[in-house]
DNA sequence: TTGAAAGCGCTACCAG
DNA sequence: CTGGTAGCGCTTTCAA
């Protein structure tokens, strides 16, 4: 910036406020345009940092995920973030912890240190975790997750299973299927179990008997999916069958194959998440709910970025997305 | 830190000495101790930012990647960056291009302007891309691509394609195949063409006549994986088929099952990448082989964090895994 | 309308 | 061994 003015043959302040376009300051259209010329000249840009030092504000907000890499959804909400981040002009650094506390601490101070305006904590699957006290100073905002403890969050963000979960079962009873099995995942998982009470609700809404349908609870496994499958089919023969993720429902398609019976004309089936290059890429394309993560992920920069403070309030919940594609059917006549 | 200065009646440069822990100056026990113990009470911690514009270096590196969102096998790389600047006590500013060019330079001008000590160029598709002119005076290494133009790259890191085809060949020929189909994919990507190139090369370590094999190119969707498959069995009976990556080989392996043909049994299939959440999923489990993801973004890391500067020398080739599952068997005699 | 001076939080280099 | 002083690149008074 010296340079620039010396070249321009003004004083560096004057560089100062030409660049940065200051309406409050005027500035002669002759000393504007000599400084505008040296600048090109020596190729200036100026040094965003110091220019947050001498402010004593920050342009960057810190996102910690704890595996980003491990879960194939992840990137969404980070690419959802920064989205955010941009349009205020923002820009985002990310560290993974992997899932360690102490990592998921040394994280965070080290996005303390760096003054960091907000804080998003990201986390692959739905569920509590312990925020770093160190945080505790700076805007922090949720996504996918909530703070184990008391915590003074500015917002948690979460999607709608229970919404979604119903949806899809909609679906489903909307097309005369009454014998259903619904095949769950991890039982334990908050996600799973707000699935599984929108499963439950939407059952009620067609006025399905509950003896008619039945449910089973795996793991989030491909395995699981076909073992449960086969299992249930052992004993009865529903005409459609709703898998608590994707890869469930792809070792469910996988055992109906084995025992010959086609899907959707023979049985329907639905997943949930609409994992990429899985969902959208089974035969048939797989009926599914998809989760949010790029809104979830934007929303949550938005509020990192808006410096609104800790509210307390409510989580937001986004919606999930049913994604009608084919493998759910009208029931046949003959079944009903 | 004038604060704590204050409070432990010393002068402010002698804090900056002690919480540096610095070896070249000495500072009396007593006055350390009560500098430490000032700064424990304050809760003081020293601003990053303020310490890398005071000694003009900076302890950030930029990522650059295209669709950290569409592909579910970004994020290794990220991580992989992540791990290396870590430790080196560097903290990664990660912002992604939707592929735009405009959006890309907008994205190097805005970590150029942070003083970003390092670049790295990720992409989840190995190809050339055009780097921005803005970067060409920081370091900048390309990972799973490389500059589309003259540039002076620090390095560039790509997955040896090539090793990965052969290997994988190699599996099936040695295991007494000699009627195989070779799925590719999009014939005009690098990755495909080294494939190719390895698969060959494995079929005349071999013996193997071309006649023998059968070659088909498709695209990299499960459904050309599906319909080759069907289009190939309807004029041949190939006993093994290596798919151009693990998205074909499921195609292929819902159409063998149509066929009612059993894998591996009846005929062995490979896929590549190692798609997480698909390849080690799949009945049978899939024998593929898996980009090193993490260890090209860990490498890129570290090439970045180390400052070396231009080197101009070859791009630096990191080796595929072979994964051996149980989608592959010997040949049953009675088709040798 | 412009320039001189101060200071964001820190480190480097002197003198004492 | 410690304190004063200067300065990283910038913005913001305030006086001229």
């Amino acid at each position: 910036m010296v340079d620039v003015a010396r070249l321009a043959g003004v004083s560096q302040p004057t560089v100062s406020f030409v660049v940065n376009d200051r309406r409050d300051v005027s500035v002669a259209p002759e000393t504007r345009r000599r400084v505008l010329d040296a600048a090109r000249a020596l190729d200036y840009r100026p040094n965003r940092s110091a220019q947050d030092l001498r402010m004593s504000r920050s342009t960057v907000i810190g996102v910690v995920t704890n595996g980003i890499a491990s879960l194939p959804f992840a990137g969404q909400t980070i690419l959802g973030i920064q989205r955010a981040a941009k349009k205020a002009g923002l820009v985002c650094i990310v560290v993974d912890t992997a899932d360690d506390p102490d990592d998921s601490d040394a994280a965070v101070t080290s996005l303390v240190d760096r003054g960091v305006a907000a804080i998003v904590y990201a986390s692959p699957s739905t569920r509590p975790i312990r925020p770093s006290m160190f945080a505790s100073a700076t805007d922090t905002v949720f996504t996918n997750c909530w703070p184990s403890t008391e915590f003074p969050a500015s917002a948690v963000i979460l999607p709608d299973e229970y919404q979604g979960g119903r949806d899809v079962a909609r679906a489903v009873f909307a097309r005369g299927h009454r014998h259903v099995a619904y095949l769950g995942g991890t039982a334990q998982e908050w996600a799973s179990v707000e699935r599984g009470r929108g499963f439950v609700d939407a059952a009620a809404e067609y006025g399905v008997d509950p003896s008619e349908t039945t449910t089973a609870d795996g793991l989030y496994t491909t395995d699981s999916g076909y073992d449960l499958t086969r299992e249930v089919f052992a004993q009865s023969s529903p005409t459609a069958v709703l898998c608590g993720n994707d890869r469930m429902a792809l070792g469910a398609l996988l055992a109906l194959r084995d025992l010959g019976r086609q899907v959707p004309a023979d049985v329907s089936l639905t997943g949930y998440d609409d994992q990429e290059f899985l969902a959208g890429e089974l035969r048939p394309r797989l009926t599914t709910v998809a989760l949010p993560f790029l809104e979830m992920g934007y929303r949550a920069g938005e509020i990192a970025c808006s410096g609104a403070g800790a509210t307390g309030g409510e989580p937001e919940m986004v919606p999930c997305r049913l994604v009608e594609r084919e493998s759910v059917a009208a029931v046949r006549t003959t079944d009903r």
